[in-house]
DNA sequence: TTGATTGCAAACAATTTGCAATACT
DNA sequence: AGTATTGCAAATTGTTTGCAATCAA
C-alpha cells in the first residue's frame, strides 16, 4: 500500500544546501559541477522538479536558451513578489503592501488562494524601456 | 559584402500570420500542425527564435515542461489576468479592475511595466483548497 | 520488512547545425 | 548577381524512463 512516506537522504540535503547557497540564477549542471561527491544528474533533475512543484524553486528559460532555477528563497515569509522583465530576464524581488492587498482581493472576490511563494509579474524593467525598439518583424 | 539585408517570403508570412491568430500561448508544433502546406520546422524554429530576440514574442516553460511562446503584440490592449492552479492545472482568466490598479501602482512605484497580456498568478483554485497539503521539502 | 530513492544505461524529444538548393531584391 | 532563406538529414543536447540495487523508516 502506497503511503506516500517522504525519506530524508544525504542527495537531498546536498542539492538543497548547494541551492540555498546560490543567490541567483542555477542550473542543473551548477548543481552537478558544485559537487564533490558526484550524485546522479538523474537525481537531481527529480529533486528540483519536486522543489518546482512545491513552489520552492522557480524554472525559466534565458535568453541564451538555458534552463535557470532560482530558489525562492523567503517561502515561509508572507507575500513574497517578484517582477520578472521579459526582455532582459531579470527577477527583482519586491516587498510591498500592494501584493497584499491584491492577495486579499483575490481571496474575498475570486475564490483564490494566490501563493504566497512566487507570485511573478511579467513584464518590461525600466532599463529595457528606453531599448524597445520598433523593427520590422522580418 | 554583407548588406544584412532582409528578405520577406512566403513562410514568414504565414508564420506570423499563425501567431498573430493564437490569442494565448502556442507551441512550434501548434505551428507546424496548423499548417496546410508544410513547412520545415528549423524554419519555424529559426523565424520564432528571431522574434523572440526581437521582443515580440516571449519564450518561456510552462509547468507542463513544454515550451511556450506568446505574441506580445496585444500588450497595449486590455489587461489580460490568469489565475492558475497549481494543483489542477486549471487557468482561470479574469476580468476586474484590480489588475488595473495594480499595474498603475507597479509603473508609478516601482518603475516596471507589467506585460497587459500574461500576467498569470499561481495559487490553489476553491477546488482544490480541501485538498492543500503541508508537506516538507522532501 | 516495506516502500522510497538512487543511479546507471538506454530511450526519447527538442533544438541546432551543415550544406546544397532555392527564393528574394 | 549576390545574399538571405529554406529544408532536409544528421548531430547534439537536455531530460526522462526502466530497472535492479540500495537506503530510510
Amino acid at each position: 500500500m502506497s503511503r506516500n512516506t517522504i525519506y530524508n537522504t544525504k542527495q537531498k540535503d546536498k542539492i538543497l544546501d548547494i541551492i540555498k547557497k546560490c543567490d541567483c540564477e542555477f542550473t542543473i549542471k551548477d548543481i552537478y559541477n558544485s559537487l564533490d561527491k558526484k550524485i546522479g544528474l538523474t537525481t537531481i533533475y527529480r529533486y528540483v522538479d519536486r522543489l518546482v512543484e512545491n513552489g520552492f524553486v522557480n524554472k525559466n528559460i534565458g535568453k541564451d536558451n538555458i534552463t535557470y532555477y532560482r530558489y525562492l528563497e523567503s517561502c515561509t515569509k508572507e507575500n513574497h513578489f517578484y517582477l520578472k522583465c521579459d526582455l532582459c530576464g531579470i527577477m527583482e524581488h519586491v516587498d510591498c503592501d500592494c501584493i497584499k492587498e491584491l492577495s486579499e482581493h483575490i481571496i474575498n472576490n475570486h475564490k483564490f488562494i494566490p501563493s504566497k511563494k512566487n507570485i511573478i509579474i511579467n513584464g518590461i524593467c525600466n532599463k529595457c524601456e528606453g531599448s524597445v525598439k520598433n523593427e520590422e518583424k522580418n
